[in-house]
DNA sequence: GCACTATTTCGACAAATCTAGAATTAGTTC
DNA sequence: GAACTAATTCTAGATTTGTCGAAATAGTGC
Protein backbone atom coordinates (compact mmCIF):
# COMPACT_ATOMS: atom_id res chain seq x y z
CA UNK A 1 0.00 0.00 0.00
CA UNK A 2 3.12 2.84 -0.62
CA UNK A 3 1.89 5.51 -2.25
CA UNK A 4 2.79 7.27 -5.79
CA UNK A 5 5.13 9.78 -3.62
CA UNK A 6 6.04 7.16 -1.63
CA UNK A 7 7.42 5.11 -4.11
CA UNK A 8 9.01 7.76 -6.29
CA UNK A 9 11.16 9.07 -2.99
CA UNK A 10 12.09 5.70 -2.06
CA UNK A 11 13.23 5.49 -6.06
CA UNK A 12 15.20 9.18 -6.26
CA UNK A 13 16.60 8.25 -3.03
CA UNK A 14 18.25 5.11 -3.82
CA UNK A 15 19.70 6.91 -7.01
CA UNK A 16 21.15 9.79 -4.51
CA UNK A 17 24.37 8.33 -3.65
CA UNK A 18 27.29 8.48 -5.78
CA UNK A 19 28.47 4.93 -6.26
CA UNK A 20 25.22 4.00 -6.85
CA UNK A 21 24.69 6.74 -9.42
CA UNK A 22 28.34 5.52 -11.03
CA UNK A 23 27.04 2.03 -10.84
CA UNK A 24 23.91 2.71 -12.99
CA UNK A 25 25.92 4.61 -15.12
CA UNK A 26 28.01 1.94 -15.70
CA UNK A 27 24.82 -0.29 -16.05
CA UNK A 28 23.59 1.76 -19.10
CA UNK A 29 26.64 1.94 -20.63
CA UNK A 30 27.61 -1.87 -20.59
CA UNK A 31 25.73 -4.23 -22.85
CA UNK A 32 22.17 -5.16 -22.82
CA UNK A 33 22.67 -8.28 -21.41
CA UNK A 34 23.53 -7.06 -18.07
CA UNK A 35 27.09 -6.07 -16.77
CA UNK A 36 29.04 -8.77 -14.06
CA UNK A 37 29.02 -7.60 -10.54
CA UNK A 38 32.62 -8.66 -10.83
CA UNK A 39 33.31 -6.29 -13.19
CA UNK A 40 31.41 -3.43 -11.25
CA UNK A 41 33.58 -3.98 -8.54
CA UNK A 42 36.88 -4.23 -10.49
CA UNK A 43 36.03 -1.05 -12.52
CA UNK A 44 34.44 0.79 -8.96
CA UNK A 45 37.39 -0.85 -7.36
CA UNK A 46 35.46 -0.95 -4.03
CA UNK A 47 35.15 -4.03 -1.94
CA UNK A 48 32.61 -6.43 -2.87
CA UNK A 49 30.29 -6.60 -0.05
CA UNK A 50 29.86 -2.48 -0.37
CA UNK A 51 29.06 -2.93 -3.98
CA UNK A 52 26.56 -6.01 -3.03
CA UNK A 53 24.87 -3.92 -0.65
CA UNK A 54 24.67 -1.07 -3.27
CA UNK A 55 22.93 -3.38 -5.92
CA UNK A 56 20.59 -4.68 -3.40
CA UNK A 57 19.52 -1.00 -2.68
CA UNK A 58 18.69 -0.53 -6.64
CA UNK A 59 17.02 -4.18 -7.28
CA UNK A 60 14.57 -2.82 -3.92
CA UNK A 61 13.82 0.25 -5.83
CA UNK A 62 13.23 -1.77 -9.24
CA UNK A 63 16.08 0.04 -10.79
CA UNK A 64 18.10 -2.80 -11.94
CA UNK A 65 17.50 -6.01 -13.06
CA UNK A 66 19.35 -9.64 -11.69
CA UNK A 67 19.73 -12.44 -14.27
CA UNK A 68 22.03 -15.13 -13.03
CA UNK A 69 24.71 -16.61 -15.72
CA UNK A 70 26.83 -19.56 -14.09
CA UNK A 71 28.62 -18.36 -11.38
CA UNK A 72 28.12 -14.95 -12.33
CA UNK A 73 25.20 -11.92 -11.79
CA UNK A 74 24.86 -9.55 -14.61
CA UNK A 75 22.88 -6.58 -13.47
CA UNK A 76 21.03 -4.22 -15.52
CA UNK A 77 19.12 -1.00 -15.47
CA UNK A 78 15.58 -1.53 -16.03
CA UNK A 79 14.49 0.86 -18.17
CA UNK A 80 10.81 0.90 -17.74
CA UNK A 81 11.14 2.10 -14.26
CA UNK A 82 13.82 4.38 -14.80
CA UNK A 83 11.40 6.08 -17.55
CA UNK A 84 8.72 5.89 -15.29
CA UNK A 85 10.48 8.42 -12.60
CA UNK A 86 11.84 10.18 -14.55
CA UNK A 87 8.38 11.31 -16.24
CA UNK A 88 7.38 11.25 -13.09
CA UNK A 89 9.31 14.10 -11.72
CA UNK A 90 9.28 15.79 -14.97
CA UNK A 91 5.73 16.41 -14.29
CA UNK A 92 6.01 17.17 -10.77
CA UNK A 93 8.29 19.80 -11.92
CA UNK A 94 6.49 20.92 -14.96
CA UNK A 95 2.72 20.33 -14.28
CA UNK A 96 3.00 19.95 -10.72
CA UNK A 97 2.03 16.08 -10.66
CA UNK A 98 -2.06 16.60 -10.33
CA UNK A 99 -4.53 17.73 -13.03
CA UNK A 100 -5.87 20.93 -11.37
CA UNK A 101 -3.66 23.31 -12.93
CA UNK A 102 -3.17 21.99 -16.44
CA UNK A 103 -0.95 24.75 -17.70
CA UNK A 104 2.81 24.44 -17.62
CA UNK A 105 5.17 26.24 -14.99
CA UNK A 106 7.83 28.33 -16.13
CA UNK A 107 9.92 24.84 -15.78
CA UNK A 108 8.77 24.12 -19.39
CA UNK A 109 9.81 26.86 -20.99
CA UNK A 110 13.30 26.88 -22.72
CA UNK A 111 14.44 29.70 -23.83
CA UNK B 1 35.24 20.60 -6.39
CA UNK B 2 31.86 18.56 -6.18
CA UNK B 3 31.66 16.43 -9.66
CA UNK B 4 28.54 16.05 -11.45
CA UNK B 5 27.87 13.13 -10.59
CA UNK B 6 28.22 14.00 -6.39
CA UNK B 7 26.44 17.12 -6.97
CA UNK B 8 22.87 15.33 -8.93
CA UNK B 9 23.11 12.86 -6.25
CA UNK B 10 22.81 14.87 -3.03
CA UNK B 11 19.89 16.32 -5.39
CA UNK B 12 18.56 13.53 -5.54
CA UNK B 13 18.94 12.52 -2.22
CA UNK B 14 17.10 15.66 -1.26
CA UNK B 15 14.43 14.45 -3.31
CA UNK B 16 14.17 11.26 -1.88
CA UNK B 17 11.90 11.87 0.76
CA UNK B 18 8.21 11.89 0.78
CA UNK B 19 7.69 15.07 2.69
CA UNK B 20 10.34 17.03 0.65
CA UNK B 21 8.68 15.62 -2.54
CA UNK B 22 5.35 16.42 -1.11
CA UNK B 23 6.93 20.31 -0.32
CA UNK B 24 8.32 20.72 -3.97
CA UNK B 25 4.86 19.73 -5.37
CA UNK B 26 2.92 22.59 -3.25
CA UNK B 27 5.81 24.95 -4.28
CA UNK B 28 5.23 23.93 -8.04
CA UNK B 29 1.60 23.93 -8.00
CA UNK B 30 1.83 26.91 -5.78
CA UNK B 31 1.68 30.43 -6.71
CA UNK B 32 5.22 31.70 -9.00
CA UNK B 33 6.24 34.75 -6.29
CA UNK B 34 6.37 31.46 -3.79
CA UNK B 35 4.39 29.96 -0.76
CA UNK B 36 4.54 30.98 2.85
CA UNK B 37 6.36 28.44 4.88
CA UNK B 38 3.80 28.65 7.32
CA UNK B 39 0.73 27.71 4.39
CA UNK B 40 3.24 24.71 3.88
CA UNK B 41 3.01 24.11 7.40
CA UNK B 42 -0.51 24.56 7.88
CA UNK B 43 -1.42 22.53 4.18
CA UNK B 44 1.21 19.10 5.18
CA UNK B 45 0.39 19.79 9.08
CA UNK B 46 3.89 18.71 10.83
CA UNK B 47 5.69 20.60 12.82
CA UNK B 48 6.77 24.15 12.12
CA UNK B 49 10.85 23.14 13.19
CA UNK B 50 10.28 19.63 10.98
CA UNK B 51 9.67 21.71 7.80
CA UNK B 52 11.99 24.02 8.62
CA UNK B 53 14.56 21.27 8.20
CA UNK B 54 13.28 19.43 5.12
CA UNK B 55 13.68 23.39 3.34
CA UNK B 56 16.85 23.64 4.52
CA UNK B 57 18.18 20.46 3.00
CA UNK B 58 16.04 21.59 -0.21
CA UNK B 59 17.36 24.74 -0.10
CA UNK B 60 21.03 23.23 0.19
CA UNK B 61 20.61 21.56 -3.03
CA UNK B 62 19.31 24.16 -4.63
CA UNK B 63 16.46 22.67 -5.13
CA UNK B 64 14.07 25.67 -3.86
CA UNK B 65 14.41 29.46 -3.38
CA UNK B 66 13.64 31.69 -0.85
CA UNK B 67 12.36 35.45 -0.43
CA UNK B 68 11.85 37.25 2.35
CA UNK B 69 8.47 39.56 2.27
CA UNK B 70 7.73 40.85 5.89
CA UNK B 71 7.64 38.12 8.80
CA UNK B 72 7.07 35.18 6.60
CA UNK B 73 9.58 33.72 4.01
CA UNK B 74 8.60 32.69 0.39
CA UNK B 75 9.95 29.72 -0.74
CA UNK B 76 9.73 28.73 -4.57
CA UNK B 77 10.84 25.72 -6.84
CA UNK B 78 13.99 26.42 -8.36
CA UNK B 79 13.25 25.43 -11.93
CA UNK B 80 16.83 26.19 -13.44
CA UNK B 81 18.63 23.16 -11.44
CA UNK B 82 15.47 21.06 -11.59
CA UNK B 83 15.51 20.93 -15.59
CA UNK B 84 19.36 20.67 -15.57
CA UNK B 85 18.48 17.72 -12.83
CA UNK B 86 16.13 16.16 -14.65
CA UNK B 87 17.93 16.00 -18.01
CA UNK B 88 21.19 15.17 -16.45
CA UNK B 89 19.13 12.06 -15.19
CA UNK B 90 17.25 11.46 -18.86
CA UNK B 91 21.16 11.55 -20.55
CA UNK B 92 22.56 9.29 -17.48
CA UNK B 93 19.63 6.98 -18.36
CA UNK B 94 19.54 6.70 -22.53
CA UNK B 95 22.89 7.71 -23.35
CA UNK B 96 25.00 6.52 -20.39
CA UNK B 97 26.30 10.69 -19.91
CA UNK B 98 29.31 10.27 -21.30
CA UNK B 99 30.31 10.59 -25.51
CA UNK B 100 31.92 7.13 -25.83
CA UNK B 101 28.33 5.25 -26.24
CA UNK B 102 26.18 7.56 -28.94
CA UNK B 103 23.57 5.66 -30.21
CA UNK B 104 20.57 5.98 -27.71
CA UNK B 105 20.03 2.98 -24.97
CA UNK B 106 16.41 1.07 -25.49
CA UNK B 107 15.03 3.14 -22.07
CA UNK B 108 14.60 6.34 -24.99
CA UNK B 109 12.52 3.53 -27.36
CA UNK B 110 8.86 4.61 -26.81
CA UNK B 111 6.49 2.01 -28.11
C1' DG C 1 11.72 49.32 23.50
C1' DC C 2 7.66 45.95 24.02
C1' DA C 3 4.42 42.85 22.28
C1' DC C 4 3.37 40.01 18.53
C1' DT C 5 3.90 36.87 14.53
C1' DA C 6 6.69 33.99 11.37
C1' DT C 7 10.34 31.11 11.01
C1' DT C 8 14.72 29.19 12.16
C1' DT C 9 18.24 27.20 15.10
C1' DC C 10 19.48 24.34 19.04
C1' DG C 11 19.57 20.08 21.45
C1' DA C 12 18.65 15.44 22.17
C1' DC C 13 17.29 11.03 20.98
C1' DA C 14 15.87 7.12 17.83
C1' DA C 15 16.41 5.16 13.51
C1' DA C 16 18.54 4.44 9.17
C1' DT C 17 22.69 4.32 6.29
C1' DC C 18 27.46 3.39 4.89
C1' DT C 19 31.47 0.78 5.03
C1' DA C 20 34.09 -3.31 4.91
C1' DG C 21 36.14 -7.64 6.87
C1' DA C 22 34.62 -12.34 7.84
C1' DA C 23 31.68 -16.06 7.02
C1' DT C 24 28.42 -18.16 3.92
C1' DT C 25 25.89 -19.60 -0.19
C1' DA C 26 25.50 -20.85 -5.28
C1' DG C 27 27.42 -22.84 -9.10
C1' DT C 28 31.06 -25.19 -11.89
C1' DT C 29 34.57 -28.65 -12.78
C1' DC C 30 37.16 -32.52 -11.85
C1' DG D 1 32.38 -34.60 -2.73
C1' DA D 2 36.60 -31.48 -2.90
C1' DA D 3 38.49 -27.42 -4.85
C1' DC D 4 37.60 -23.25 -6.88
C1' DT D 5 35.26 -18.86 -8.32
C1' DA D 6 31.52 -15.37 -7.92
C1' DA D 7 28.73 -13.06 -5.18
C1' DT D 8 25.94 -12.47 -1.10
C1' DT D 9 24.83 -12.22 3.77
C1' DC D 10 26.36 -11.44 8.44
C1' DT D 11 28.14 -8.44 11.75
C1' DA D 12 29.73 -4.37 13.88
C1' DG D 13 31.12 0.30 14.31
C1' DA D 14 31.00 5.15 12.67
C1' DT D 15 28.23 8.55 10.56
C1' DT D 16 24.15 10.62 8.97
C1' DT D 17 19.31 11.50 9.00
C1' DG D 18 14.69 12.41 10.84
C1' DT D 19 11.81 14.21 14.37
C1' DC D 20 10.19 17.72 17.31
C1' DG D 21 9.93 20.56 21.63
C1' DA D 22 12.24 24.53 23.45
C1' DA D 23 14.75 28.54 22.73
C1' DA D 24 16.36 32.07 19.72
C1' DT D 25 16.09 35.28 15.72
C1' DA D 26 13.91 38.55 12.23
C1' DG D 27 10.58 41.71 11.19
C1' DT D 28 6.31 44.68 12.11
C1' DG D 29 3.60 47.98 14.63
C1' DC D 30 2.57 50.49 18.54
Amino acid sequence: MTGRVEQAAERLKALGHPLRLSILRRLVQGPEAGTPAGELQTRLDIPASTLSHHLATLADADLVLVAREGTTLRYRADYGTLRALTEYLWQDCCAGGAADDPQPSPCCRRD
